[in-house]
This record gives C-alpha cells, sequence and structure tokens, in this order.
RNA sequence: CGGGGCGUGGCGCAGUCCGGUUAGCGCACCUGGUUUGGGACCAGGGGGUCGCAGGUUCGAAUCCUGCCGCCCCGACCA
C-alpha cells in the first residue's frame, strides 16, 4: 500500500482515484473503462446490497434475475427508450470465433451471424417488460414487485472508477400496477427507501426531489431522485425511481383485466441504484489520510493493533475484547503480523477507513487501559479495560452519526440561495455546491442556463415551499426554487 | 470525438533527445540478523521477450514506419 495521497486541494479528481486505489477498493482492468473490485471494496457493496436487500423485502419485493441480452428489436419498441441509450450499447453480432487463417490467434466466424443481433443490457426495462406480458393478466396478478442484482452496460465515453463505468453492478427494480396512483406511491416509496439508506448506513445526506423534463429517465414520466452533494460541491445522483406511466406496458403489449372484466394497460415504475453509490460514499467522508468509513457499511469496524507486537498478555486481552465484541455483531479484526510495525498498521487502517482502532501495549495494560483512536477526526483516548467492548460499541454509533452531521453541516454551508443570475454565476465559480434559485419551469432556460455555466437543475424538491418569485435567467413568474449544481 | 499523457520485473519510475559491454533505482517479495508506543535498519537473494509488428544498423528500450492499448482533461451520460 503506497503512502501518498494527493491533497484534495491540490486536485481532487487525483485524490479520488488516489483513494480508490491505494485503499484496495477497485483498479482500472485490462477492458476500456471496466474497472475490477477488488476484496474490501466488494465488501462495501455486499455490506450496501445486505441492507438494500433487506429493505427491499421488507417492502415486499422479490428478487429474480433476466436475461444478460435483449434483442435487437425489443428496445426500439418504446421510442424515448431506444432513443436514451441506443448511443451507448455494446451489441453481441456474432457467436462463434474461428483460428486466423494467418495463423494468428482467432477471429470472428463471419459464418456465426446472429440472425438479430443482442444488446447487453443498458437497462432491463425490455426484457422484463416482454416476460411481464406472459405473467400478468388479471388484476389479481397485480401488484407484481420485482427486483433483480445485476451488471449492466453503457458504452460511456468518458468513465471514472465507480462513478461511470462501462460495466457496473446495481439493482433494478421493476414493478406493474393496476392503477396510476399506486405506481407513483411504489415509486416514492422506493425513493424513500433509498434516502433512508444513504442517510442512515452510508450517512450520506440527500435531497428528495423530482428530475426536470430534460434530466428525466428514458421513457419516464416522471423520475425521481436522491441527490447527495460531494467535497468539491459537486452534485452525484445517488438514485433514481421513476414512474413509467404505460408507456412500457403499451410497448409490450400488458394488460390485465380488471374485477370488472375490462382490459387496461397496467402502471408502471422502475428504480435502481448502483456502485456509484461506493463512490459517492468515498467523497462524502473521505479525507487526505484516506479512506473514512461509516461503521454501518465498514467491512471491518474495529482494527486491534497489539504495541509493539503480539504476545501472550496482549493477545489474551485481544481475543477476549474480540469476542465481547463480535457477540454484539460487530466486525473486528486482531492484526497479528509480526513483520509489520504498529507506526505502519496505524496509517494503513486509516488509510482503509476503518472505524476504530485499539491499540494494546503493555504500558497501557500496566494502567488497565487501552488506546482507542477514531478514524473521522482522529482523536485517540485512553480507555479503561472495563466496559470496553461497550464504550467501542457506542463509540461506532457516535462516529456514524458524527459522519452524518458532519455532511449535513457540509452540505448546509454549501446551499446557497440566489436570485439574480450575476449572483448564481458567482456562487457557481467561488463557492460551488448546491444554489437553490426560482426557475420558470421551461425546458429553453435550462438548456440555457446548462449552456452558459455547465450547471443543470440536480431537482425540484419534494419539500419545496411555495413562494412567489422569479426565474433566475428569464425573469417570468416562479412558484418555487429548484436546485441547481454541477454534477458528476 | 477533440486536447494532453503514458506503455520498461507485482507497483511507481529513470534511461529514449545524442544507438554501444551484463537495462538501472525505490517500494513490494524471499533468507538471515538487529529492531519495534506513528509508515525500522543491515546484509544477501529472486524476478524483465523494454506494448505489438515491420524497417534502418555490425549493434535498437533508444532511430524510422505502422498498429494496439490504457489513463487524464473536455463535450455526452447513472
Amino acid at each position: 500500500m503506497a503512502k501518498e495521497i494527493t491533497p484534495r486541494e491540490e486536485d481532487y479528481s487525483k485524490w479520488y482515484i488516489d483513494i480508490v486505489k491505494k485503499a484496495g477498493l477497485a483498479d482500472n482492468s485490462a477492458v476500456r473503462g471496466c474497472m475490477v473490485i477488488k476484496p474490501y471494496g466488494f465488501a462495501i457493496w455486499e455490506n450496501m446490497q445486505r441492507e438494500l436487500d433487506r429493505m427491499f423485502k421488507e417492502t415486499g419485493h422479490q428478487n429474480a434475475y433476466f436475461p444478460l441480452f435483449i434483442p435487437k428489436s425489443f428496445l426500439s419498441k418504446e421510442a424515448e427508450h431506444v432513443e436514451g441509450f441506443a448511443k451507448e450499447c455494446a451489441v453481441v453480432t456474432h457467436h462463434r470465433l474461428m483460428n486466423d487463417p494467418d495463423g494468428k490467434g482467432v477471429v470472428v466466424d463471419p459464418s456465426a451471424k446472429l440472425e438479430e443481433e443482442l444488446i447487453v443490457r443498458p437497462t432491463s426495462e425490455t426484457i422484463i417488460w416482454n416476460t411481464y406480458k406472459d405473467w400478468i393478466k388479471s388484476y389479481r396478478d397485480l401488484p407484481l414487485l420485482i427486483n433483480q442484482w445485476a451488471n449492466v452496460v453503457r458504452w460511456e465515453m468518458r468513465t471514472r472508477l465507480f462513478l461511470r463505468t462501462a460495466e457496473f453492478l446495481w439493482q433494478e427494480g421493476h414493478t406493474a400496477h393496476a392503477t396510476r396512483q399506486e405506481a407513483i406511491e411504489e415509486a416514492q416509496q422506493m425513493q424513500r427507501v433509498y434516502a433512508t439508506f444513504a442517510e442512515e448506513f452510508m450517512a450520506m445526506p440527500v435531497i428528495q426531489g423530482a428530475k426536470s423534463a430534460n434530466e428525466r429517465f428514458a421513457g419516464a414520466e416522471d423520475t425521481l431522485t436522491i441527490e447527495a452533494l460531494m467535497q468539491d460541491g459537486k452534485a452525484l445522483q445517488a438514485g433514481t425511481s421513476h414512474f413509467l406511466g404505460q408507456n412500457f406496458a403499451k410497448a409490450f403489449d400488458v394488460k390485465f383485466s380488471n374485477q370488472n372484466n375490462k382490459e387496461e394497460y397496467v402502471w408502471a415504475t422502475s428504480w435502481g441504484v448502483s456502485t456509484r453509490l461506493v463512490g459517492g460514499l468515498i467523497m462524502t467522508h473521505s479525507d487526505d489520510d484516506g479512506l473514512v468509513l461509516p461503521p454501518r457499511l465498514a467491512p471491518i469496524q474495529v482494527v486491534i493493533v497489539p504495541i509493539p507486537k503480539p504476545n501472550g498478555e496482549i493477545n489474551e486481552v485481544a481475543e477476549s475484547l474480540m469476542d465481547e465484541l463480535k457477540a454484539k455483531g460487530i466486525s473486528v479484526k486482531y492484526d497479528q503480523d509480526k513483520k509489520k510495525r504498529p507506526g505502519f498498521k496505524f496509517a494503513e487502517y486509516e488509510m482503509m477507513g476503518v472505524p476504530v482502532r485499539v491499540g494494546i501495549g503493555k504500558r497501557d495494560l500496566e494502567n488497565g487501559v487501552v488506546e482507542v483512536a477514531r478514524r473521522d477526526t482522529k482523536e485517540k483516548s485512553q480507555v479503561a479495560l472495563e466496559g470496553l467492548a461497550d464504550n467501542i460499541q457506542q463509540l461506532l454509533e457516535d462516529i456514524q452519526n458524527n459522519l452524518l452531521s458532519r455532511a449535513k453541516a457540509y452540505r448546509a454551508e454549501h446551499t446557497t440561495e440566489v436570485n439574480t443570475f450575476d449572483e448564481f454565476k458567482d456562487v457557481l465559480a467561488n463557492k460551488g455546491g448546491f444554489i437553490s434559485a426560482h426557475w420558470d419551469g421551461t425546458s429553453e432556460t435550462e438548456q440555457k442556463i446548462k449552456e452558459l455555466t455547465k450547471a443543470t437543475i440536480r431537482c425540484i424538491p419534494n419539500d419545496a415551499v411555495e413562494e412567489a418569485g422569479k426565474c433566475v435567467f428569464s425573469g417570468n413568474p416562479s412558484t418555487k426554487r429548484v436546485l441547481f449544481a454541477m454534477a458528476y
């Protein structure tokens, strides 16, 4: 593990890459735009998955799995949808290789051309709705509440580890409902689930809101979003939940008989979060010494370091502490590596973002204490052996809470109300963060602001207060403020 | 797709301009020893078709031609 991390002040983007690589989360792979998620990074994702999966099931959803490949013709059935994704699709055209006639490796066998090309799924609405056609006949089959954990491929022009990769892991929920209202409520419910997850587990505060028409998912009537603010003042779309109306039902002819034996198209939602959340996690909490992880998602919550090295007495104390912590459901590692000295280990676990470090040395033990260091503030204190496990459990909760309140404070400081376009540009250039401003509701205005400043409307917040105002750009009347920001 | 950069042991790099014995350095790794309360030190050791393919030359990591790949910055997007 390397020593140096580029400071955030110097180059935030470089800092981010350093953290990802040096904390052992992921690497670039031999494949353009695709990353290798390393064990430590994957463990974080698994922790996210576990909690999300639990929350999905608690809200009545079941997991299923649909194919990686989508026949090309499916994609074109929903006009807006195909337009939105056509430019970034990987396409399978052949199914066989053969030896190169020139004797150099293998080449695609031209005789193995597919009748119909297959698209590597960029998202699964089409293949799923084609299946739902067979599953849904009656109102008794509704609602259908399905989630899938999968990989998808979007051939992006430019990629960044976790934040935007050509292949990424995610979950996508796809639900079918008998009424418009029920589908809207489902989309809203999942937005709340995402927001709860982000705040309670990632300690990442998010704004819940709706996307403007420009930013809406291809094929959706309404896109709900959770938007987080990163340390560099840029916004991150952390999860979306779409109300799809009857668009896909009509495209795939999915109808049900209602209680009066009348046929109706079903109403749909889809919603997803991805490995991008790992990127958001990093950019919400971490510092120039490395990763900072919220205890609830940390693969290792507590690390015990023997000082200077393991011995009988230290092992005894460490092992009994481990037993107590494990009994409380806390994941703990005792680092008995004799080759590395304590200082090296301290730096290494700080790099990895382990929330709590316990140092046990003979000098401390003589006084009946150990050294407890917290990663979020880097504070160290002497803590009595008596009641140690309880104290650590409490400390983990404190860290979790502190990270959230710290992130909330940052966001509050970096959310600015502006009333003129000059102010708007000034805040964007010099302060960053969310800009709360009146907008006249037109795509044209949004487009022009984007062209002039590169900032976009991140969302129209759910809790926006009704107030009379004038659009920051056009001066036309507006009834509420929306949030603008530079975005990832 | 534009702009920039890079490709040399696992990782990070030097060497390339100006061709010349055996391709070097740091980290990591292996062995032994001394150390050990914030990234230890000494000694010894292993590991390389210098991105690929041609060409020039007595001789190519280095010069020429052509490919390929990746990264970073921007436009597009989760």
